[in-house]
DNA sequence: CTGAAAGCGCTAACAC
DNA sequence: GTGTTAGCGCTTTCAG
C-alpha cells in the first residue's frame, strides 16, 4: 500500500460521482445542505478510499487553522506542565491543536517559535512564564506579537501585564504577602527569602510582596539571598544562609523561598546541615506543586490554581477581541502545614 | 494596522521586481542560486514589507511539514514532561514543531488525536504511555498508525512493541526484577508489590519482573495490592496492605509501588498509620521523578532517563525508515535510598 | 540564472 | 440543492 498517494477531495467527489463543491460540504457540514442520499455517497466513497481531508490546504481555503501555539520556558517543570496540562484540556473541548514551544529561557528561542507560530498562521498564541527584566528582548517580542495581531492572531500572556496582549496576572505579589502576615502571626520574627535571579520577574515579585508583609507587620525587612530558580539554586542559597547565620549570628527563624522547588532543596540543605524543619527552622514555598505535597514535614506554600490559569489564559485568548487588553487576575491561597508550625 | 492583508511571496516579488519564481528562490535557498544582487532586492522587499512565509502553503506545496506530533496520556504528570522535554529539545534542534495532544487515557482521544495528526500531514507521531491490554483499541490504533504510514509518516512509541513502529522498549521488567534482587540482597524477605490497574501495561510488566525477581530469590511470590495509577491509588493501596496484614497476621517487611508517585502515596499511608519507613518497612519506587528525589526518606527507585527516552523517540522516527521495525531499548538503573535500608 | 505556468487540496462565491 | 470556477500562497518543473 505504501507510496498509494493519499485520496484527495475530487478523489471521492469522482467515485461518488458528484461535484468537488458537493463533496466538500457533504463531509464538513457548510451552511449549505446536501441531500441525504448524496450525503451518504460521499461519505461512503470517502470510507472507502480512505479519504483523510488535508487539514494545510483547508487552512489555506479557509484562511485559519484550528492550532493555537504555547510557549513556556520549560515543559519537565511542573509548575509549566501543570498550566499546559490545563490549557491542552481546553484545548482538546475546542477541537484545538497546540504546538509545544519549550524556549529553555532563551531570548532567541522565543523569537524563533514566535515567528514560526506566526507562519502556521496560528490561531491563538499563549506565552507562559517568560517574564524578565530584559526590557530589549521585551520589547522584540512586544514587536513580534504586535506583527502576529496585526495580521490576526490572537496572544496572551499568563505573568505581568508587560506585553501589549490579554493576560492572566498572577498575583504573586499579594500571595507572598499573606503568607509573611501568617508567618508573622504564628510567631516567626526573622526572616529571610530565597530568590531567584533578579531580573526574573516572578521571583522579584514574590520577594517585594512578602518583604512588603513582613515590614509592615514586623518593622523590619527581611534578609534575602539569591541563587538558581531551581532546586540546586535553593539547596545552596540556603547552605549559604545557614553559614553566615552562625558566623555573625543573624540566625533567621523563618525562611521563605520563592517557588516550592527552591524550597525543597532548602529542606535537603537543612536536612543535610542538622537542622530540623519545622521545631528549629520554618520554612515556606509557593506554587503548592501536586507532586511536592508529600515532602516532610509537610510544605506550607502558596497555592496556585495552576490547571485553571491554563485554561483560563486559551479562554482569554479564544474570547472575542476587545480593544482594550483584558486582565484576569488569578489570586493564590496561603497553604499551612507541618514545615512552619505555631511558634511557642 | 490591524486587518492590513499579510504580505505575500507575489507582493515581495512585485516590490522587488522580481518574478515569483525568483523570489521563493531567494527566500528559501532552494537548490537554484539566484544573483546576489538580486537575492538582496527580495530580501529587503521582504524585510520592508514584514513578509513571513506562509507555512501551510508551503507545506501544501512541498508535500510536507515540520510538525510532529507527541501523544502523551497526562501531560502534567512528570513522567510524561520530562519525555516531552527532552523530546521537544530535540525537535527544536531539528526546526520541527511538537504538537502536543494529551489523551487523558481515553482510547477516543487518542484516535481522535492521531486523525487531526494525519490531517496535518505532520511528519512524525511519538506515542508516549499508550499501553493497555484493551486489544480492541490497541489494534484500532494500529490501524490508524498503518494508515497514517503507509501515507508517508513515520511513527514510534514508547513503550512495548505492541504496535507496528518503531519502539522505545523500556525495560520495565528488568528493572523490577533487579531492583528485587537487590532488595533481597538487603535482606527484606516479605514482599509486597502495589500494582496499578490490571490492564496498564507499564503497571504489569514492572508487577512481573519484580515477582520473577522475588521468586527466583527467595522462592516466594510477592502479595499485591491494585489500585489507581497514581499517589492516591498508592495511598489506598497501602492503607489497605497495612490493614490487611494486621489482621490475618501477612505483614510484610517491603513494598514495591509500580511508579514513584505511588510510591509516595505509600509513604504518606505509613505516615499516617505511623508506620516509619526505612527501619519498620522498606518501600521503594519505579522512575526516579526529579521532583521527588528529596522526599524523606529518599526513595529507593529505578532510574529511568526519562528525557533521553523523548530525544531517542524522535531521533527513531526520523531517522531513515528501515523495512523491520526499530527497537531501541532502554534500562533501568536501580538507586538505593534511604527507604530501604540494609535490614539487620 | 530567471521567468511563466502548472499545480498542491480545498473552500466559497457565483451561477444554474 | 448542485455544479463551475476562481482563488488561497507557495514550490517546482519546464522553457528561455
Amino acid at each position: 500500500m505504501a507510496g498509494e498517494r493519499a485520496a484527495t477531495l475530487s478523489d471521492v467527489a469522482r467515485e461518488a460521482g458528484v461535484s468537488l463543491a458537493t463533496a466538500s460540504r457533504a463531509l464538513n457540514g457548510s451552511d449549505r445542505v446536501v441531500r441525504p442520499e448524496l450525503q451518504e455517497r460521499v461519505l461512503a466513497a470517502a470510507s472507502k478510499l480512505g479519504y483523510t481531508p488535508n487539514a494545510n490546504a483547508q487552512a489555506m481555503a479557509r484562511g485559519s487553522t484550528e492550532t493555537v501555539g504555547l510557549l513556556v520556558k520549560d515543559i519537565s517543570d511542573p509548575y509549566f506542565s501543570t498550566i499546559a496540562g490545563g490549557l491542552a484540556d481546553e484545548a482538546e473541548k475546542h477541537g484545538l491543536l497546540v504546538m509545544l514551544c519549550n524556549t529553555g529561557g532563551q531570548p532567541e528561542r522565543e523569537q524563533k517559535f514566535l515567528a514560526a507560530l506566526r507562519r502556521q498562521r496560528s490561531r491563538a498564541i499563549v506565552l507562559a512564564g517568560s517574564d524578565t527584566a530584559d526590557v530589549r528582548h521585551t520589547s522584540e517580542v512586544a514587536d513580534l506579537l504586535t506583527s502576529y495581531l496585526d495580521g490576526g492572531g490572537r496572544a496572551a500572556a499568563i505573568s505581568q501585564p508587560r506585553l501589549p496582549v490579554d493576560t492572566v496576572v498572577i498575583d504573586n505579589h499579594g500571595g507572598a504577602k499573606a503568607l509573611a502576615e501568617q508567618l508573622v502571626g504564628l510567631g516567626y520574627r526573622r526572616a529571610a527569602v530565597l530568590t531567584g535571579p533578579e531580573d526574573l520577574l516572578v521571583s522579584a515579585e514574590r520577594h517585594a510582596g512578602f518583604a512588603e508583609g513582613w515590614l509592615e507587620a514586623t518593622g523590619s525587612k527581611p534578609a534575602y539571598v539569591s541563587d538558581e530558580f531551581s532546586r540546586d539554586g535553593g539547596r545552596r542559597a540556603m547552605t549559604r544562609l545557614l553559614e553566615d547565620g552562625r558566623n555573625d549570628g543573624t540566625e533567621v527563624d523563618c525562611v521563605f523561598a520563592v517557588n516550592d522547588l527552591m524550597a525543597v532543596g532548602a529542606l535537603a540543605a537543612c536536612r543535610q546541615a542538622g537542622v530540623e524543619v519545622g521545631p528549629e527552622l520554618a520554612v515556606a514555598g509557593f506554587d503548592d506543586i501536586a507532586t511536592l505535597r508529600d515532602v516532610t514535614p509537610g510544605l506550607t506554600t502558596v497555592r496556585l490554581p495552576l490547571a485553571d490559569i491554563g485554561r483560563l489564559a486559551l479562554e482569554l485568548v479564544l474570547g472575542k477581541p476587545s480593544a482594550e487588553l483584558r486582565k484576569r487576575s488569578v489570586h493564590g491561597e496561603v497553604v499551612l502545614r507541618e514545615s512552619t508550625p505555631p511558634r511557642s
